[in-house]
DNA sequence: GATAATTTACTGCTATAACGGTAAAAATGA
DNA sequence: TCATTTTTACCGTTATAGCAGTAAATTATC
């Protein structure tokens, strides 16, 4: 998943939200640049932002393992 | 998924990798405070940091999202 | 087509993340 | 136990992300 991916599904989702990027960077606590930014594939954002932004459209961060952590 | 819950992940699967915190932020490219820091379930690093950091030790981003792309 | 809303793009300022260096604390191993 | 490695912590400096403001371009709505 790179950078540029996240920025198109937060577009998508945003969208089917009917939010405005205006709209989703106050619900989710950050200035309209950074959603600009992150829909643009900006690398460079804090994790922070992304967490915030992706919280408000509901979409939740998985994590694919080389090894199951109950395997360890 | 919380950024502390990505630290022990990350501290989880370095220490599987055999590798000290100094090691995999050469191998990421980034200072070692940065490793420390992501460990630390610090929230402000930016995500650029995190996934090259993820990359290193094989560990894939996947999103679960409200409503599948391809329904939209 | 005209108007309004939204997105894209740029700017200067401010806050702060990233960095390397250093050192103390903790863990590891001989 | 002693030595070595690793981790944790703090520091000053530098680079830059985030921010609001603005304006132009694009898109949507009427």
């Amino acid at each position: 998943m790179t950078s540029a991916e996240i920025g198109s599904m937060v577009r998508i989702y945003r969208r089917k939200s009917g939010l405005s990027q205006q709209k989703l960077a106050l619900l989710a606590g950050v200035g309209k640049t950074v959603v600009f930014d992150i829909e643009k594939g900006k690398l460079t954002i804090q994790l922070n932002s992304l967490l915030n932004v992706l919280e408000v459209l509901n979409i939740q961060i998985k994590f694919k393992k080389p090894i199951a952590e109950d395997k360890l």
